[in-house]
DNA sequence: AATCTGACCAACCGCGTGCAT
DNA sequence: TATGCACGCGGTTGGTCAGAT
């Protein structure tokens, strides 16, 4: 089918908004909505065409548009993120109060990408130059061997996954709330989805038997990194999320808006038991699509 | 002072998707 | 089911500015 002009182009200004044209469009969405972006214009008495009043809005007047220079924890988010997420940057914005996919993008092109290619990481794969080519130049100078960062790897995660449990018997459930807050706003989101879709694909897909040991690195090492660099010390609190039962797709049982009140989640202590193996079991089986191994090997001490 | 170059970022363009008919 | 429309998204472009030559 052909497509048809997103409005009728005749007479319709292009180019850099002006204080007036800005003005006109805050005035009128402020007061009747954005509501038909195509019939915005002629009604806010603008010589644009709807979707550029959209962008306008969206990555320049919107209210709670955060503006200046990205904060090093904002950039450390947006790496992560885009080692998940791949290129979806309206999907990262959305983890990033304040911050329009535009603006990311451009941060990421102009400086993320630049940077990361200057560690000697592939932006596109996140993977380090050295698991391409060991001899490689470019490689961190106290870059490991591949032999001792898998069996570093495997004896970290293992150590981090029992400490996990362990925090999980002895930790109250209101601790860490941001952490675990911040945990679920990402499994409910568009982030989280991802995860899920791939561990459902993972389902569908026969394991590879040839090697156990670095596939199961692997995995833990995606997940769990995740889960600690997103600023989860102990794994353990993302547990308190999650429901345990049968179902494949883990039931959220605390919206990370409620407010938790000490002592009055009578259900969650033993729940908490309850669901920590089945969410440990979640993060073990979680594919290893997504290597983010680099994230762990004092990535982020040479930012 | 003039010119060049690269970085930055706002805005545009075209495609994919969801929804209504 | 097919079609048309509106919206959102990601890639790309082009203008502006600052620093280098």
């Amino acid at each position: 089918m052909g497509r048809a002009p997103c409005c009728d182009k005749k007479g319709l200004k292009k180019g850099p908004w002006t204080s007036e044209e800005d003005e006109k469009l805050v005035d009128y969405i402020s007061k009747n909505g954005h509501g038909s972006w195509r019939s915005l214009p002629k009604l806010a008495g603008l010589l644009r065409c709807g979707k550029s009043c959209r962008l306008r809005w969206t990555n320049y007047l919107r209210p709670d548009i955060k503006r200046g220079p990205f904060t090093p924890e904002e950039e450390k988010l947006v790496i992560q993120l885009h080692a998940i997420l791949g290129n979806r940057w309206a999907a990262i914005a959305s983890q990033l109060q304040g911050r329009t996919d535009n603006e990311i993008k451009n941060l990421w092109n102009t400086h993320l990408k630049k940077r990361l290619l200057q560690m000697g990481i592939d932006p596109q794969t996140h993977e380090h130059a050295s698991i391409v080519n060991v001899s490689s130049s470019t490689r961190l100078p106290s870059s490991p061997s591949m032999h001792h960062m898998a069996q570093w790897e495997s004896a970290r995660l293992e150590a981090e996954a029992r400490l996990s449990k362990e925090s999980m018997l002895l930790r109250p459930t209101t601790v860490q709330k941001s952490d675990t807050d911040y945990f679920l706003r990402l499994w409910n989101s568009e982030v989280g989805e991802t995860f899920r879709v791939l561990k459902n694909e993972e389902r569908t897909v026969k394991m590879d038997s040839q090697s156990p040991i670095s596939s199961s690195v692997t995995k833990c090492g995606s997940m769990l990194g995740m889960a600690t660099e997103f600023g989860l010390g102990q794994v353990g609190s993302l547990d308190a999320g999650i429901k345990k039962d049968h179902d494949p797709e883990p039931k959220i049982i605390k919206s990370y808006t409620d407010d938790v009140q000490p002592g009055s989640d009578s259900a969650s202590s033993n729940e908490l038991e309850d669901s920590s193996e089945s969410a440990l079991q979640l993060l073990f089986d979680f594919p290893g699509n997504n290597d983010m191994s680099f994230l762990n090997h004092d990535f982020f001490s040479l930012w």
